[in-house]
DNA sequence: AATAGTATTGCAAACATTTTCATTTTTGGG
DNA sequence: CCCAAAAATGAAAATGTTTGCAATACTATT
């Protein structure tokens, strides 16, 4: 059925013009869209020339708004200014483009109440699914987020009994392992140079971990020097120069790689030699890390194989909303390189 | 109008059970959301009670598909795995989030052809205005774009006849500045390590602006190696101790602060001093150069100052779609820091 | 050539809002 | 307390798709 030609003059073809210039109805340009397995091949091609003349862009709005899949998948991380979350959120976008999925981003700057809203504004737009990022989280975001039924994946820190899904690594665990490796090594005077956010669930269980290291060494007269510092390159290397300059460490570990960085860069700067005289050690094993000189000691966590396990999980999810909670974790990877080295108490 | 009782159980609150539970129209409820002056203070108290109640929240499709804003804007990067854009990215949508636009963001790799299918799908989505970097897109993006008339900032790269509003830097310029100060320096030799994307127009402009700084030079005997990197640490790092171990130069430009940064690794790794024996010269001045030791020096382009005004600019082209043409030349700032100093031939 | 079965297509009713226009209510001045 | 003007609200049409169901067009048997 040819449409009604009376109407007002129209700046943007709509499935209407494109059902007229192939015709056919509606229903099977539709089709072509959504289940071309429906329509004849010939049809098909009928109506994507249609498309062509036409300059038919179709309306997602128009599809979400039916409870079809809106296409859309939220993302909500701390921030993506740093490096540590823009590796994990490339691996993630790429996963689910290739899926012909759009992402929407969005950061909080470490604000749980904002992580919130924007939850709240994903929603109004009608996200197939959300990926988060740790898990702590304000109970009115798991509220809703339970409430909603919605696909979620909880990325990043690992919990054997998440509510969602949840792909990432033990922090606990990578700090324990980090802290090990010093001991290990020897270093009794350990200094620990973490970043002070609240609302920073990963850093707080690499502390604990770290710590929980050191509570079992210390029979053997281990000794902590805790620092907290920020996700800056620039205020990591301040905060360890003044750390570094009181010489009361033999090593310094460092709750993430920027801190790292960071930490070679003081000892440069104060003419301290990395290792012979302090050890430095990080965790997360940036890119770029291992091109230091001396390269950075860390704990490596796979930020492209977390994202991409994510997305898919997300995916699987959001075709099958009522399969099992699926959890992985994701096996850390100790990585001693040059900047840490036996500790020989000078005599 | 109280709504027909008799239809199936939902799940999800709309805009009818708001209005009953308000006890007004739902013409009342959708004008408390978009034109909130047009209701009685009374009644929108009412009406937020109303929403809290129902666990309302309001469907954005419903809205887009009306020909209103959609409430999210589209970005389309080369990537955002890098720390060059991610600050960039981080600043755009600070900056719209505030003003509670939800932000789409794509990355096509450095392959314009996926650009132009990114852009396709935003527009699927009818996003209210859409960001690209770069002046140099397909034919057929730039086509669809002024057909479409949907609202564009270019970012990153200035141009003083470009179609589309812009905001950016000269990157002609950079690499002019960065080179003439090697030159001033007393430099004749000077090694050029750039990425070698094609698709990029902000590196291809820059090493055209170094070539001329050299080319005009040319009559002091300066002479230039050119050698071609990627965006990587690794890869630079690698790239520029071949480079440098030929011995032929006595000062790097590089293309952007990740070579430059590979570049300071590769000296250290070799043993080769700076700046006394080479000096290392960038484009970029990201987040921690500053922090290298020795630092980096580097001609600033200042990437959050970029993605703020783009997005102000978008912002209000969104608003005012009539209004003329913005175009922002970003200026830049040379930053001699210590990895740069006087060459001194050894004699 | 008739039949049953399958593959394609069309009709029309959703979907959840926004907005124009008309109607009702409120306000302020006399 | 009345009236005109202004403010607030409601009814209903419109927005661009998708999809269940029904109708039609093919196909391969007999």
């Amino acid at each position: 059925m040819l449409r009604d030609m009376g109407k007002k003059y129209k700046d943007q073809a709509d499935i209407f013009d494109v059902a007229n210039a192939a015709g056919v109805s509606t229903s099977t340009v539709s089709r072509t869209f959504n289940h071309p397995d429906l329509v004849r091949p010939q049809t098909r091609k009928r109506i994507a020339e249609a498309i062509k003349t036409t300059g038919y862009i179709r309306n997602r709005a128009a599809q979400t708004i039916h409870g079809r899949r809106s296409g859309t998948v939220g993302f909500i991380v701390p921030t993506i200014e740093h490096t540590i979350f823009a590796e994990l959120v490339h691996a993630f976008s790429q996963t689910l483009e290739a899926e012909d999925y759009s992402i929407i981003l969005s950061s909080h700057d470490y604000d749980l109440r904002r992580e919130y809203h924007l939850l709240r504004k994903l929603l109004e737009h009608r996200v197939d699914g959300i990926a988060l990022i740790g898990q702590m989280h304000r109970n009115e975001t798991n509220q809703l987020l339970k409430i909603q039924k919605i696909p979620v994946v909880n990325i990043w820190n690992y919990s054997e009994n998440s509510y969602f899904d949840c792909i990432g690594a033990s922090n606990f665990e990578a700090g324990y392992v980090a802290c090990k490796h010093l001991l290990d090594l020897g270093h009794e005077k350990i200094g620990l140079v973490f970043p002070d956010h609240f609302d920073n669930d990963r850093a707080e269980d690499r502390l604990n971990g770290a710590k929980t290291a050191l509570a079992e060494a210390h029979d053997y007269g281990s000794e902590q020097f805790v620092k907290f510092s920020s996700y800056s390159v620039s205020r990591a290397k301040l905060d360890c120069m003044e750390l570094l300059s009181q010489g009361k460490t033999s090593a310094l570990l460092c709750g993430n790689d920027v801190i790292g960085r960071g930490a070679l860069h003081a000892a440069r700067e104060l003419g301290i030699t990395i290792p012979d005289e302090q050890s430095i050690m990080s965790i997360g094993d940036f890119k770029g890390s291992a091109d230091f000189v001396p390269s950075l000691s860390t704990v490596r966590i796979p930020s492209e194989k977390i994202g991409r396990l994510s997305a898919e999980v997300l995916l699987k999810r959001i075709l099958q909303p009522e399969c099992a909670v699926e959890r992985q974790k994701i096996s850390l990877e100790l990585l001693p390189r040059q900047s840490t080295c036996k500790w020989q108490p000078a005599y």
